[in-house]
DNA sequence: GGGTATTTGTCCGTATGTATG
DNA sequence: TCATACATACGGACAAATACC
């Protein structure tokens, strides 16, 4: 009969039961209890331990649901029959995750970062959001899980929102929400299949949806983009049938596709029976005059589908897009792709759905337009008056950022080194092109959403000393 | 000259100027105005139209920022060249919207509903998870883009957790948030590629999974599950390289695999080269004794990808899961896949890492592995009372759910139609097999975790009357 | 053909009614 | 109620292009 003999302890952290089982399941990893063997009756082990017999039985009863040990009843307790070629598990002491914290967002080295993407921090309506999210929590609604292609009410406000300020006439139900725009172009890239095996991309453009049509298997073909967009002749030559664009403000230089090329855009579409992917990612934030319709908003052939995001309107980290699909995209939806789960919290979803309801959105985009216009404005007139002739400015119709070309033989990555010196940071704009040339003038990105118009300034000011 | 003659009127809804715009626009669309065409100058269509210079400047400019028309200034202002082929954009006049209210959540036709995947919504601790949303929102972090991989305090503390109380040992870095066990699959099969073009799955299982792995490409095997787990046999035959598992609690029939199939399941693994995917999406709710330790916690041949998740533990509606890669696909990650953005709200992430840091998850836990292990006892004295020998209970051991089989010959659907007669919602639980028997017997699924006791025993007995 | 007057797009400051808080 | 901000509408000033002598 096999000895177990564990020093159990009344006052140790862990009951008995767990003591007992970590004890017996030692010896049995270890080998020193064999496979098959007959393990103590329940009420021996108890009485010999003194211990109650439920003690025992619940750390037996624990063992067998693991599989460590087999009863067989009225017969006696057995330990399984392992592989003994299997390595002993032996868990790594973990590591104190201390060193890891470098990474967090405490690392501030930086006192102007000129990064995309960033908001303006003021101006987030934080004490409303905060009194509308309490309100959904109040509610019985989040207590399950969420519509799958979004909350309906939501779907309903954004196609109402759609068609006042973009001109896009379209059904809540042509509508999915998704947490971010590379969420929805992973699902789009499913749904369109293997139909189309090439897709046509901006040059320069976004990268990271290029990245994702070329995870999806999908063949990338850059396209060169003017001060039109798009260069539709090297559209017609590729065997695209598939474009991905960005008509309203092409990202990253700015430019405003025109009615005339938007419609041809829409006839090579309907020529190649394919489709457009219109992304609408920053729409809102045109400075000279009214926003521009949507490209979704002419599409008389039913091709493009409409992504839009409330990242860089509202804020971030709630990571709340959409995307409007056209009638055959949707029915393959609704036959294949139902059974997936609605990925964005539906806490901010209804927190959204008031915030809108209550025509707050409204307003915000307003006041949005307003103080990001000022910023612009700052930012190029700091360009201007600090660098002058020492640059170009790429694009600077774009909504939230400035692209500039230093006008000297240095590589960017010098410039960022030497802007990280005076603790500014500046992005790389290269990774939007595909075949970047190799004599080009150093393009760098500065995204201005973050700042105050007094660190735009000083940003640039101090730029220009490490620079020039 | 082209004459231009809209009418103007001053008390319309719309301003004169986007009357103008309106109108002209139209003409030009419509081609009474042809392509080329000089229209009238700024100061000249004034005077005509009695209206001030900057009311024709700006519905001039805004035809200009979609193209419609070019500016050569100082000499006038020319109609684009366009198309006329193309098709006249008519919007659609877009609906009153109020038809799809139907589908909101407003629908309650079921006085009790056994959806699986609904949590108790008394328990939640509503104020505290509202307190530290606040704390979170009045810090600076949440106007910004998040870390791809999910915030890093959040994983440091994931990974403490489940190294307490799943016997993982791991480093943050392996760690990825999502939005959901189904997202998270996605990004795994992409980063498993082509390598494994065939994945196993538990038959029964989850149908979600299947979907997801179908979708990007896998050929999905069915393997049979018997008491303890998976038929390896079954598993050594197929020419799979990729296994998706539940072995903590088999979905839906809640078994538990034992330590030995465990070991042979790595071993499997090891031998064919490739990876096995534990869902671990209910292992907190094990009802007798403690915890199971996670397959990851034996892996020592790391090949594991370890998928967990807040939804059926806290609350479904935040969508927060996480998943710890091996060391092999960690690099994969790391290099072609670090660019997507992270799909999780950042709110909700530092929300949550409060939450365990202050110590309420691990009393969260344990409070609802109670509530629900009370639940479950009353569902199953509710059937053995109500139902008696007409019912065989076949999955017990899982969590959140029972799922019974009907000792008739009826079809699944006419259960459910006579369940809805009464006002109970129950579940078919076919769709989790692939090859469906035809003499089975039919099978459903009742989820307790969104009903409270009463509920549970009343929703039973109403059942029981409607059926037998 | 060159100088000049006119026309043109563009930019600027300002007045007014309305909505907001 | 008052103060503020905003969208809209207005006319003047400027400089370049054009037409005319």
């Amino acid at each position: 009969m096999i000895e177990i003999t564990p020093n159990l302890n009344k006052n140790h952290k862990d009951p008995l039961y767990i003591q007992l089982y970590e004890y017996i399941k030692k010896e049995i990893e270890t080998g020193r209890i064999p496979p098959g063997t007959r393990l103590p009756s329940i009420r021996k082990l108890s009485s010999y331990l003194r211990v109650s017999r439920n003690t025992v039985d619940t750390a037996y009863q624990q063992m067998m649901a693991e599989g460590y040990i087999e009863s067989r009843p009225r017969s006696g307790l057995f330990v399984t029959e392992l592989d003994d070629d299997f390595p002993v598990s032996q868990h790594k002491e973990y590591t104190s995750f201390d060193e890891y914290r470098e990474y967090g967002p405490t690392a501030m080295e930086y006192t102007y970062d000129f990064r995309h993407g960033s908001i303006d921090q003021d101006s987030f309506p934080t004490t409303l959001w905060r009194r509308l999210t309490n309100q959904v929590c109040n509610g019985k609604d989040i207590y399950s899980y969420g519509e799958r292609q979004g909350e309906i009410e939501l779907r309903i406000e954004l196609a109402k929102y759609l068609y006042q300020s973009r001109g896009v006439s379209c059904s809540p139900e042509q509508m999915i929400i998704g947490g971010g725009i590379q969420q929805l172009l992973g699902l789009l890239c499913l749904m369109i299949g293997l139909d189309g095996q090439s897709v046509a991309v901006e040059n320069p453009g976004y990268d990271g949806a290029r990245e994702i049509f070329a995870h999806y298997g999908f063949q990338v073909e850059p396209i060169e983009v003017n001060k039109n967009g798009l260069c539709l002749p090297q559209l017609y030559q590729s065997d695209c049938r598939l474009a991905y664009v960005t008509p309203s403000h092409q990202f990253p230089l700015g430019y405003t596709m025109p009615i005339s090329k938007r419609m041809k855009l829409l006839q090579w579409a309907e020529k190649v029976n394919g489709f457009i992917i219109e992304d609408d990612y920053d729409s809102e934030f045109r400075y000279k005059g009214k926003p521009i319709p949507a490209l979704k908003g002419i599409d008389s052939f039913d091709r493009v589908v409409y992504l839009g995001t409330f990242s860089k309107s509202l804020l971030p980290s709630i990571r709340i897009s959409y995307m409007v699909l056209p009638e055959a995209l949707l029915k393959k939806y609704k036959r294949f792709f139902y059974m997936y789960e609605q990925a964005v919290s539906k806490i901010h979803q209804l927190t959204l759905l008031l915030f809108m309801q209550q025509g707050h959105w409204q307003k915000h985009i307003h006041k949005m337009r307003k103080i990001y216009e000022k910023k612009h404005e700052v930012l190029r007139k700091a360009i201007k008056q600090h660098m002058g002739e020492n640059v170009n400015v790429v694009g600077e119709d774009s909504g939230l950022h400035i692209i500039i070309e230093v006008k000297r033989e240095e590589t960017e990555e010098s410039l960022i080194a030497a802007a990280k010196n005076v603790g500014v940071k500046v992005y790389s704009a290269s990774k939007f092109w595909v075949n970047q040339k190799q004599n080009k003038n150093p393009q760098l990105l500065l995204g201005f959403g973050g700042l105050s118009e007094e660190e735009i300034d000083c940003g640039i000011q101090s730029l220009s000393n490490a620079w020039f």
